[in-house]
DNA sequence: ATTAGCACTCTCGTTTGATGAGTGCTAACA
DNA sequence: TGTTAGCACTCATCAAACGAGAGTGCTAAT
């Protein structure tokens, strides 16, 4: 059942060209291109084989052949090696990753863009996942007597706020005292144990006046909870995949676009809780049959964990990408290393894939 | 120079079935469908006439006429009526928008959903346009020994915040008295004043440790309030357009989608001091010449001013839209008007055209 | 001023045929 | 037994040809 050495050459030969090309690839081309030392024949058995074994597809009886999803898990698991970035591309993520080093969100978001004008894909990155993130401290502040901020924040360091407008004013001291209150009652405790447990109904009920604005207040707690889930997703260079041969139909770029929008979904990919580069090609993805998603996890003081990602057509450069991304992530890992401590909690260069 | 009344109708006929239909209209199809007593000949001879005075255009020699432009803002200034919403929209902007009516940007949020949802078309939305607002306080907010948050809140309310992690420690006092300083230095001074003016220099450098503390945190402060210029700034429903006869070239798409893309471009065109419903078509338009932008104006207790926009191709149907946005934005305006207050400071009815 | 009539133009969908890339099979070959 | 040459066959793609239909522009009659 395992395939000889010649078959993994073909099989390598007719990957290289369709990702390069996007045509399907034909016995001929194979055996003049790339030197097999046998026939086009002979390589016309082998694809036939290959076919059966549900590494290759036909779009039509006389076309080339096609690498299937099957193929591009066994080039990724075995077959590709690591490349090494050019130079161009290394300085460039130097530069413009170092230009915003001492601010969270702006580099992340910096990261995404640098991803995908390198890649030439539609690219997405994550501030550290945070559902199991602890609540440090909840404030109020005030703007004017009905409007005021809730602001939250969490062990992690991540920040929402929201601004609120009541029907009634408020006092100061009612704002303080229940900025304290949540704190105290909240502080330590995850987003997913706040939001799938019940509010907390006691909070310094027995003021009057604190009762009424914690009544306001509460709903806007949850939302803003919620929110903190997803807030801080950035997506960019969705425009990118109109210039693929893949997405010249306007229906698939429709599709393509609809998903993008759909933050949620990302969301939800990235909770994942793995490590390094991982690839997840075509069918492996629920939706979207026909595309590959790439992540790759970074960290902050090798503890927190964030995620940056390419999204594009199944064919693509594997090889290059994950060298890419390993080389971005290695750096923002970097990057948000405390500058004194040594120990490098996983932000080393492991690969895993699936 | 001026059009008859036959010339009118004729026009608006053309108007109203090209809108419809997305294709060229020619003589016949008007004098069956619209009853103007005249043969197709006579509807002939007058949009030759029409033609050459700029409003209509041929595509090719034998297909039917086309509005121009000038035709869309002739109808637009004199022509359409204003139209009664349908039930089902009024009833979801009412109840779509008063689920959340106590809070500012979910708010914002929401209509632009909504407004792309009910036009079937991109829309924007924008908080409060901020170079004039003036800063009513900074915070500086512990984390950890490392980092920080940096949260600037305006007299109108918005709030911008960034994640700082510095190199060396810091410690609370310093923190504290920064952020009195900051905020003694800039409140009551707007966003503009402070980053076109020079940075003030002497906030309490005294003390050592402070002006650490002030060298690490002040570059962040210039390009957090620049952020606070544009952030806000929400986009929905982009890929309505893909339904749209016009852009079923990939081109055109792409074109929109990147032009979309461009957040800077929206804030500069929402930067405009203009009141109610403004409708920018085609050519009147910098950038984008085959699309129209229409913007309209809401208020936060009558003083404050926001917008919120539909951008979609030359062809749409002016009257419904502009109706629809007017509802809507005055139904925002309510929302944010005070309780108490009587006063309708420009949050009413009036409509505005270039 | 309006209208009927008619020739003319141009687009669009369909058909047809040629072209070329590529396969699959068979038989010959090393 | 694995490899190769040869050849018939299959499709997609492209261009040319064609007819139909929609619409105009002009002229002459009303």
């Amino acid at each position: 059942m395992d395939l000889s050495e010649r078959q993994l050459q073909i099989l390598q030969a007719i990957i290289t060209d369709y990702v390069e090309n996007a045509e399907p690839v034909g016995s001929r081309s194979i055996a003049k291109k790339y030197d097999l030392g046998v026939s086009p024949a002979t390589i016309r058995n082998e694809m036939s084989d290959l076919e059966e074994m549900g590494y290759l597809t036909h779009p039509h009886t006389s076309a080339g052949r096609v690498p299937s999803d099957k193929a591009y898990r066994l080039y990724v698991n075995d077959l590709m090696k690591k490349k090494n970035l050019s130079a161009k591309d290394k300085r460039m993520i130097n530069d413009r990753l170092s230009a915003s080093r001492d601010e969270f969100d702006r580099t992340i978001r910096h990261a995404a863009e640098l991803l995908s004008e390198i890649t030439h894909l539609a690219s997405f990155a994550m501030t550290p996942a945070t559902n199991e993130e602890t609540i440090s401290f909840i404030r109020l502040l005030p703007v004017d007597e009905r409007t005021l901020i809730l602001m939250i924040v969490s062990e992690g360091g991540q920040v929402t706020n929201t601004t609120l407008r009541l029907t009634v004013p408020y006092t100061q001291e009612a704002l303080d005292l229940l900025s304290k209150n949540m704190t105290v009652s909240y502080k330590g405790r995850t987003l997913d144990d706040v939001l799938k447990g019940e509010i907390i109904h006691d909070v310094g009920s027995d003021i009057e006046a604190l009762s009424a604005l914690r009544g306001s207040v509460m709903p806007s707690f949850i939302r803003t909870l919620e929110d903190m889930l997803n807030v801080n997703l950035y997506m960019e260079g969705m425009t990118n995949i109109f210039n693929l041969p893949e997405y010249t139909s306007i229906d698939r770029a429709r599709d393509f676009m609809e998903l993008f929008a759909r933050k949620d979904w990302f969301t939800q990919k990235m909770l994942a809780r793995d490590d390094g580069v991982v690839v997840t090609i075509g069918e492996e993805n629920d939706t979207m049959k026909d595309c590959t998603l790439i992540t790759a996890t970074y960290h902050v003081d090798g503890k927190l964990v964030g995620k940056i990602g390419v999204i594009g057509p199944t064919r693509m450069k594997y090889d290059e990408i994950t060298s890419i991304m390993e080389y971005l992530t290695n750096n923002l890992s970097e990057s948000f290393r405390l500058p004194g401590s040594t120990g490098d909690g996983n932000a080393g260069d492991k690969e895993q894939k699936k």
